[in-house]
DNA sequence: TACGACAGAC
């Protein structure tokens, strides 16, 4: 495309927008408004050719024998009537005498206007049979007839070998190739007749902007605004509205908008095109506004105005707007009823007004495949998912062929839904329909395979794709963090080569990096994030405090916090979340108080923060009075999860029966993790009786969580109730169940290094477990006795000190110490709770080597310092 | 012998 532009003839003032400090037109300035044509512009003169052909006709005919001229006349006479099968007839009577090119012109008009391309083909043969010269307007009759029955092939190897000095001639052949896309086809055809001497006139910049604005270039579109203004062709309406659009579609909305602003006589089309430049840029408002001064300025609106500003009332829920143009359509706009009733019963359904989508929807006589797909999404953003695929069955049995937006949008219903078993179905409908390999229905199908759990099919599509783009990668990058695959998330992000990571991409992968708390991969992404001025995007700021959050360092997190320009709702709930996994609950109700004061009411998810923060913090009456708030003021009724947290709360300050009373009152059935709340709280305050009744309510609502059955095991081990420890290994052992195996990591330089109980392949055991021994040594030295209880096993001591030694959590510890800098705290993350005794051993390791630990374990942070936990036992 | 605006999707 630059090659191909870089041939133009200079335009001597190289900026457009210089450039655009036109001259008013001579007409003008008389008053005259009729005739816009620029002076000096050579326009084909259709008069002019007429007079030439018919005097060759007669110099031709002169010879010619009275039969032939009466047949040539009759041919013409049929034609005139549009009887192609009559004069076509005649024609090969006479194979053997010329006719005049008059009639071949005729004969082939009436092909182009009849679309009969084997009647045109064979008037083609007849003329290269008759060695019939092909001069410059029997040519481009050829080119014309092909063309206009789609044939471009044979229409370019008629247009290659004849004169051509006929812009018409030109624009016919250029604007055939913008039509099938073929757009760089086009502009080189741009640069060769204008290499050639022929002069463009205002068809051929329109056709030419509307290539240009297709390849989204607007360097481009500059080269040929310098050219349009060179030509004095500015001053063309025409022209002026294709620039517009060609800026806009370019995405360069503010020279669409120059564009606008210097026309003098705007038409309707110039404003549509203005308004429809604000809505697809992401400037709804602006185009309303814009729709108001037009109104104003005394134009009226057309059907594709509405069609244009509709999908901005919907962008913006103008429900009240969008109702008022809907009444205006009734009383005043005529035009094909499809087009515009898709637009309002999309406008509807976007503004959570189903009910009226609906009844247009009903209502249409006719329906295109985008009143379906407009009325299936409809649907999906009602939440009625089932409704929405029935009518993508609907609408197959009923014989419309659904296209690429279609199936996208099923695939839309299926991901919101969850339902993997339909999304599979459409896939082999898109398979053989052979849709797989565009762009947008490839990265429909990942994302639904992403939303429903399958990241192996959604691997499968990603791999099979020709050609991806940043959506493709977002997309997988986000599925394996939300499908808790982070380390797949980070490899994937690490191979972005060609592509540049955008605030999607940083949004996606920085969840991935919270949960492996990965601090240094964090650190990395928050480099990208700076040099290319991402922060300002609320969801990837957002990520990045809870990012720093998970990964320990929450101080940071806060900083980060404070600098965030616009804080959405989302940013306050992260923090407070933070605040409350570090066991900082005062920190967080400060936080909560002062959302609320800044005008941000919280939702239900802001609640579970600050109550969980309380129940982390040992704030019983705080987090009480949290639960009123959230009931009485802000009239949100509590979910399982707040339940939960009430529980835990209680539970941790050992108000067991109180807890148990509390779900017993509950509204809603109990889930397990509202009874294994309590029974972490039994285990704390060392309840058997009660941690096995709440028990038995947990095995039955998740009999396939282990997670569980150690937590009691732990309890009966604690009370050195070996024998029920037993029959529980044997309960696991007849449901084959198996134990999460725990397993605890630690960033060093770029690697992530991983620990499981009892390792001893890492390439530095015999140094760690050396190095365990020494503080043990020590450990008893000072008095500490190893809290055996936790080991679980029912061993002799010796035994269970070994098993103790090798917890995950422990032998990463000790590798932080053995190879980190002395000043760099420690980091080590858990993927089940901490370890009692683990517990106790990184606090005295913390103030045996001066060193600060920070240990994330699955439920919350731990910071050592000095041989004390900030979860003062709330844990 | 034509040109410019217009709906639904990840």
């Amino acid at each position: 495309m630059a090659a191909s532009l870089a041939a133009f003839p200079p335009a001597h003032c190289c900026s457009a927008l210089q450039l655009n400090q036109r001259k008013v037109p001579p007409e003008r300035i008389h008053g005259c408004f009729f005739t816009k044509r620029p002076f000096k512009q050579p326009e084909f003169s259709p008069s002019h050719v007429t007079c030439c052909s018919l005097r060759s006709v007669v110099t031709l005919s002169e010879s010619k024998s009275q039969s032939t001229n009466d047949r040539d006349t009759e041919v013409r006479r049929l034609c005139e009537m549009g009887d192609l099968k009559s004069a076509m007839e005649l024609l090969l009577d006479s194979r053997h005498s010329q006719l005049e090119m008059k009639t071949l012109c005729s004969i082939l008009q009436l092909c182009a206007d009849l679309k009969a391309l084997p009647d045109g083909a064979k008037v083609h043969e007849i003329i290269s049979a008759s060695n019939i010269l092909l001069d410059a307007l029997l040519g481009l009759k050829l080119v014309f007839m092909y063309i206009k029955c789609g044939d471009l092939r044979n229409g370019r190897m008629v247009f290659d070998v004849i004169q051509k000095e006929n812009i018409f001639l030109w624009n016919l052949v250029m604007n055939e190739y913008a039509r099938i896309g073929e757009y760089n086809e086009c502009i080189s055809l741009f640069g060769q007749m204008l290499e050639s001497g022929i002069e463009a006139n205002s068809h051929t910049f329109s056709c030419i902007l509307k290539c240009v604005a297709a390849l989204g270039s607007a360097r481009d579109g500059k080269k040929i605004h310098a050219l349009v203004i060179k030509m004095r062709f500015d001053s063309y309406n025409a022209v002026e509205n294709a620039l517009i659009t060609c800026y806009s579609k370019c995405k360069n909305i503010s020279l669409a908008q120059v564009v606008f602003d210097k026309m003098l006589d705007r038409d309707v089309i110039s404003w549509n095109s203005m308004i429809g430049g604000y809505v697809s840029n992401g400037l709804p408002e602006k185009g309303v506004h814009l729709l108001r001064q037009m109104w104003f300025s005394g134009v009226y609106m057309d059907l594709a105005t509405l069609v244009t500003v509709l999908p901005a009332c919907a962008q913006m829920c103008f429900l009240l707007q969008g109702r008022v143009l809907h009444g205006y359509a009734i009383k005043c706009v005529r035009g094909e009823e499809i087009t515009l009733n898709n637009s309002l019963l999309s406008m509807y359904t976007k503004c959570q007004d189903l009910d009226s989508g609906v009844k247009i929807f009903s209502k249409m006589k006719k329906k295109s495949v985008v009143t379906w797909t407009a009325m299936i999404s409809g649907y999906v953003e009602g939440g009625q998912f089932y409704k929405a695929l029935r009518l993508f069955e609907v609408m197959e049995e009923e014989g419309v062929m659904p296209d690429l937006y279609a199936v996208t949008t099923a695939l839309h219903a299926c991901a919101c839904s969850g339902s993997l078993e339909h999304g599979k179905q459409i896939h082999d409908y898109i398979i053989r329909n052979g849709l797989e390999l565009h762009l947008f229905v490839a990265n429909a199908l990942m994302d639904m395979y992403a939303k429903c759990g399958s990241m192996v099919d959604a691997e499968s599509v990603f791999n099979n794709m020709e050609e991806k783009d940043l959506v493709s990668w977002n997309t997988m990058i986000g599925g394996y963090s939300k499908n808790s695959l982070p380390n797949e998330a980070l490899s994937l992000f690490s191979q972005m080569e060609d592509l540049k990571p955008n605030s999607v991409t940083v949004a996606c992968a920085l969840p991935a990096c919270a949960s492996l708390s990965t601090l240094e991969k964090g650190r990395e992404i928050h480099g990208h994030i700076l040099r290319n001025g991402l922060f300002s995007d609320c969801y990837v700021a957002n990520a990045l405090v809870d990012m720093y959050a998970k990964c320990g360092a929450l101080v940071l997190a806060r900083l980060l916090f404070d600098h965030i320009q616009m804080k959405d709702l989302v940013s306050w709930t992260v923090m407070i979340a933070g605040y409350g996994m570090h066991g900082q609950g005062r920190h967080a109700i400060l936080l909560f108080n002062e959302m609320r004061k800044s005008g941000i009411e919280p939702d239900e998810v802001s609640f579970i923060a600050i109550l969980y923060a309380c129940s982390h913090s040992g704030l019983i009456d705080e987090g009480r009075r949290f639960f009123h708030i959230m009931r009485y003021d802000s009239k949100i009724e509590p979910k399982l999860e707040h339940y939960a947290c009430m529980v835990d709360l209680l539970a941790r300050a050992g108000r067991l029966t109180k807890a148990y009373q509390f779900i017993e009152k509950m509204p809603t059935q109990p889930d397990s993790t509202v009874w294994g709340a309590l029974l972490c709280g039994c285990r704390i305050h060392r309840d058997v009786k009660l941690a096995e009744k709440v028990a038995e309510h947990v095995f039955e609502l998740e009999p396939e969580n282990t997670g569980y059955y150690i937590l009691l095991a732990n309890i009966y081990a604690e009370a050195e109730k070996w024998e029920a420890v037993k029959k529980l290994r044997e309960r696991i052992g007849r449901q084959r169940l198996r134990k999460k195996p725990g397993c605890s990591w630690i960033e060093l330089k770029d690697k992530v290094h991983v620990f499981f109980s009892g390792d001893r392949s890492h390439q530095q055991a015999k140094k760690i477990l050396s190095f365990l021994e020494r503080v043990n040594v020590r450990m008893k030295k000072e008095g500490y006795i190893s809290n055996k209880r936790y080991a679980l096993i029912d061993l002799d001591d010796s035994g269970k000190e070994e098993v103790l030694c090798g917890h995950s959590e422990r032998l990463a510890i000790a590798f932080g110490i053995l190879n980190l800098p002395s000043r760099k705290p420690i980091r080590v993350s858990k993927n089940l709770r901490v370890c009692g005794d683990c517990h106790e051993v990184a606090k005295f390791i913390s103030k045996m080597v001066g060193r600060e630990i920070i240990l994330r374990d699955s439920n919350r942070f731990h910071q050592f310092i000095d041989g004390r936990c900030s979860c003062r036992g709330f844990w």
